[in-house]
DNA sequence: CTAAATGCAAACCATTTGCAACGGA
DNA sequence: TCCGTTGCAAATGGTTTGCATTTAG
């Protein structure tokens, strides 16, 4: 049993909920799945596996998996939710290519810090927080760098 | 006239688009509304000064003053889109109170160049970011003081 | 005159909910 | 047994789209 599944049943048991066999597959596909997952992404995964399983039950596990600090709830803002791995999982934050989607995930110390000291300063109590950079990754800068037909006009649209 | 009215103007005449009063109404509630208003919001503000403006129309239209940029769009992960003033507007990030929903606007350049920094290292082209820092308030803060019912518990649940 | 804009209703789409049947503890 | 859980279908809710009509340039 890995450490996830102890924390997964421990929560359950806390909560005075129960272990099902559903709870049980949608944790092990979550937990073998890397990456940002979204709802609909995980049902269909699970749903390959096992076609009984509804997504309702998927969409309730997922709370429950971030209730119990398994999974951490990250928004994009592309309307849906996507969920990636929070146990024993370092903080970091993003950055989404706006050309090709990709996410690079970092992590900076400096950024942190600075964010405790202005919560600080507002005597803001903080308990989570969410940077998003969207940008082009060097990868589509590239790509754009050959065929230079509306760059001028992208860069002018882009805002800070 | 107002500068965001010429610049809204010049935007529609430089599109090819064409001015019409519902446009210039929406703007005109738009501009004399400070803070972050959704979609929906603005419709109401709007239909409540001529009923037959239709959400379509102010929806549509919001997107145009965010290509203009006179509106930024902000989502606080609620599932829906908030706009707010851009033009001539310093940029800044924002931090929730998720007790009672108040919004703190606040800039840190600090904050910006390390963003800057991170994205170079990646050759990342940054083109616009968000940062949202969820907690509580120092008035929600103030006021749980007083009733400690809970206190130990949301204080183990909060996750970083 | 003609392409853009409008408003309505219907469509979207991720997520949630009501509810009767089911199943752990 | 008892209450939590499940899956279905239907509802939700913010936003978008299709389309016939209107209107600015």
């Amino acid at each position: 049993m890995t450490e996830e599944q102890e924390v997964f049943r421990e929560h359950i048991q806390q909560q005075g909920l129960k272990r099902t066999a559903q709870r049980d597959l949608i944790l092990d596909v979550f937990l073998r799945t890397e990456g940002h997952l979204s709802g609909e992404d995980l049902y269909r995964l699970v749903h390959d596996e096992d076609p009984s399983v509804g997504q309702t039950t998927v969409y309730r596990t997922l709370r429950l998996l971030t209730d119990a600090g398994l999974a951490r709830e990250v928004r994009f803002g592309d309307g849906r939710a996507h969920y990636e791995h929070n146990y024993k999982h370092e903080h970091h934050d993003h950055m989404i290519c706006s050309e090709c989607g990709k996410i690079i995930e970092f992590y900076s110390p400096e950024l942190e810090a600075i964010q405790d000291a202005m919560a600080a300063k507002y005597k803001f109590q903080l308990t989570e927080h969410l940077l998003r950079m969207i940008g082009i990754c060097s990868d589509c800068r590239r790509k754009r760098a050959g065929s230079e037909k509306k760059v001028a006009q992208v860069a002018n649209s882009a805002r800070r």
